[in-house]
DNA sequence: CTACTATTAGTACCAAGTGTTAGTATCGGA
DNA sequence: TCCGATACTAACACTTGGTACTAATAGTAG
């Protein structure tokens, strides 16, 4: 017996939610129904051709004029932000950041949070990390709360350069610049 | 006059990097040729057509989408060391190391990669990293596999340079000279 | 002049549709 | 039982943005 047409529009919008590439010839094979049904079906949830539907989903990523980074991306949690001048964020050091065998927070730690602010700190939709000169001044203990303040300095054309202090306290314990590469010129979205 | 068939397909790479949603019919009339000489263009230059194009895109969206977790402990795998001497890991990019919007590693899992393999090599129980100079050198997408070697350049006291490369393929992505501490002078584990 | 390159033109074909019209099947109700 | 609504299928012409191929032309170098 065939499915009702309320339940196979009802699993054909799933079925394209869930992948949106399938074509109607596939859906009519799948529903076991002419490829008119599926366009009809298409038509009444007026749900757009398959060229349409990638070429939204492409123009998502490529068009998206927003910010540089979805805010879960970001190591540690930024606190305040001023595109293209400054930005702070906070990371706690827990157990699992840190060496066992001294607990001192492992480097790459204290250079992911310095490095993604530096990141959310561009004001662009593609922002790389080119070069970074870093310095561990002071090691960082499990339980410590880490400051970190990242200053543009500088733009040229599509590379700016981004300093970054962390500090423990009053405590300086982590110190960076960063070169940071822009898909497109300052202000020139 | 005309620009050459060098230049005008030199542009035309630029051109669609920079809108990959051109068609050839308005490639044509940019360059005021026939849309077949466009059309040999790309195929000169390998380049797909237009839905071809666009579906690339999506589908690097699409399959990025819902995913992104802390950073793990284990940053590569250790497949060589030479303790002081030298070292070699490597470094699976999955779905969960890069920009949901662009696909490209984020700087700090090639750091950490980098890092840690800079720490193993260090003959000590207590290795720090006190500075490095970075420089990333090629984005590295998701599904690349990233060989690092760490070499051991000089020791002038409790301080060891590093120098690490890391490559895909042939083709290097990363490279780093890592200053390390460590708690007591070379030989004495 | 000939050989060669670059370009243009034209044809047939394809995928994945749209839009329209027409025909069939089936069920529910007066 | 017949009427009509709903659902489905079919057929045809047309669209976009191409591929693949062939043929013709213009210009230039040897």
């Amino acid at each position: 017996m065939k499915k009702t047409k309320k339940v196979r529009q009802s699993e054909l919008i799933k079925k394209i939610e869930d992948n949106p590439f399938v074509t109607d010839d596939e859906l009519a094979k799948f529903f076991d129904v002419s490829v008119q049904t599926i366009r009809l079906d298409r038509m009444e949830l007026s749900i757009p051709e398959l060229r349409e539907r990638i070429k939204s989903v492409a123009e998502q990523t490529f068009e998206d004029e927003v910010r540089s980074l979805p805010i879960d991306e970001v190591i540690g949690e930024i606190i305040d932000v001023e595109l293209d001048d400054y930005a702070i964020s906070i990371f706690d050091v827990q157990k699992e950041h840190v060496f066992q065998r001294n607990s001192i927070a492992r480097g790459h730690h204290l250079f992911a949070q310095a490095n993604s602010l530096a990141v959310a700190l561009i004001n662009d939709d593609l922002a790389l990390t080119a070069k970074a000169a870093i310095e561990f001044c002071k090691p960082v203990h499990s339980g410590q709360r880490v400051v970190s303040k990242a200053r543009a300095v500088r733009t040229d054309g599509r590379r700016t350069t981004v300093e970054v202090t962390s500090s423990v306290g009053k405590e300086v314990v982590f110190k960076g610049e960063f070169e940071m590469y822009r898909s497109s010129e300052k202000g020139g979205e």
